[in-house]
DNA sequence: CATTATTTGTTTCGAATCGAAACAAGTGTT
DNA sequence: AACACTTGTTTCGATTCGAAACAAATAATG
C-alpha cells in the first residue's frame, strides 16, 4: 500500500524537474528532447553511443532519432563517427559546444539547492533507498534498463581490473560509471 | 557530497518513467505532452485548472498550451467551463475519455512490479525519504511548487474542518489531496 | 468615473518535431 | 548465391512549438 506510493512521489519529482528543464532549454532555443539525447550522450559507454540505443533509450521510433540527430549535427552538438568493425554502425560523440549547452541547461543549481535543504532537514538521509527504488525500477522495466556499467551482472572483477562479462573487454574505472544498453540487473 | 547525488538518482529514474510513458503515448496516438496535461487535470483542485496554471506547470508557452488544449478538446478528452465570476478565465474539466486514455497510458504495472521488488529487497524502506526529497525539491524550486493542498502553508484545519488559509474557503479531504498552484512550501 | 495597466486566453505564422512507411546498405544465415 | 535481419536515412503529412500580435475582462490609478 505504502510502498506504490514512493513511485507516485517519484513521479511527482520528475514532473517538477521536467518543467525546470524545459524552461532552461527554451532559453537556450533547444527542445527538451536535444538535452535528453545530449545528456545521455554524456553518460553512456562505447557500446550504447549509437542512434539505435538513443532509439531504445528514449522510446522514440529511429527516424525520429535520426532527424533529432541531424539537427543536433547542424548546430555543432554532436559529430557522427563510423564504426570500424561494422559499417552500418555509427558513433555518436559530444563535441565542445555540446558540453557547453548541456552544462547550461542542466539544472545544476535546482539539485544543490534542493540537496542543501534536504541536508538541513534530515541529514540521517542516504542515498540508499533512492539507489534501491532506481535498482528496482530498472528491474522492473526489463529488457533494456540503462544501467550503470558498475551494477551489471556481467561487471566482473579481476585482479588486472575490470572486465565485461559479455564482450570481455576490460574496463576502466571511467567506463564503469557510464550507462549501458546492455546493463542487466543481477 | 552524497547528499546531491540523491537528485542523480532521482533524474535517472524520471527519464526511464519518461521512457515508459512515451511508448505508451505513441501507442495510443497521443503525445507524451497530452498525457502530461490529462494528469495534472486529473490532480489540480479547482484554483489550478486553468491554461495559465497548465502554462505555468508545464513550463511552456501559454500559445502553445492554448493549442494543446485546443486539440485535447477535439479528441473529446477535455471540456471547457467558463468561470462565473471572471470572465476571462477558463476552467478545464476531464471527461469520461480523458480519464479512459489516461489510465491506458499510466504506467501504472511499472510501479507495481517496482514497488513489488522494493517491498521485496528491502521492506524497511518507507516512503519519508521520498517524500522529505520531494519536499526539499519544491522549496528549492521556490515560485510555483505545485504541490499537495494538505501540505502547504496556508492549509489549515479547524473544528469544523479544513479551510485555505489564502482564499478562507472551507476544503474536503478530497480537496486537500489535489495539487494546488498557489502551494507555498512551510 | 475615465484612463491606463495587467491578466487571461486566443490567433497567426513559420520553423521544427513527430511517427509511419519506404528505402539503402551492410551483415549474418542457410 | 539467396534470403532474412540489422542499422540508419529519407520522405511525407499531420502536429507541435515558441514568438508575437490580438481581443476581452479585470484591476489600479488619478
Amino acid at each position: 500500500m505504502e510502498t506504490a506510493d514512493i513511485y507516485k512521489v517519484i513521479e511527482r519529482m520528475a514532473a517538477l524537474i521536467r518543467s525546470e528543464e524545459r524552461k532552461r532549454c527554451t532559453e537556450l532555443g533547444i527542445q527538451i528532447v536535444h538535452f535528453q539525447v545530449l545528456d545521455y550522450l554524456s553518460r553512456c559507454n562505447k557500446y550504447s553511443d549509437t542512434p539505435a540505443a538513443l532509439t531504445h533509450y528514449l522510446g522514440m521510433t529511429k527516424g525520429t532519432v535520426s532527424q533529432t540527430l541531424l539537427l543536433l549535427e547542424r548546430k555543432g552538438f554532436i559529430r557522427k563517427v563510423p564504426d570500424l568493425a561494422d559499417k552500418r554502425m555509427v558513433h555518436l560523440q559530444l563535441v565542445a559546444e555540446g558540453w557547453e549547452v548541456l552544462r547550461q541547461a542542466y539544472p545544476k543549481d535546482l539539485f544543490n539547492k534542493a540537496a542543501e535543504f534536504l541536508e538541513k532537514n534530515c541529514p540521517e538521509v542516504g542515498d540508499a533507498p533512492f539507489i534501491e527504488a532506481l535498482t528496482a525500477l530498472q528491474k522492473a522495466h526489463q529488457s533494456h534498463s540503462f544501467g550503470l556499467c558498475g551494477t551489471c551482472k556481467y561487471f566482473t572483477t579481476k585482479p588486472e581490473g575490470f572486465f565485461c562479462g559479455l564482450t570481455g573487454e576490460p574496463l576502466t574505472k571511467s567506463d564503469s560509471e557510464k550507462i549501458c544498453q546492455e546493463h542487466t540487473v543481477p
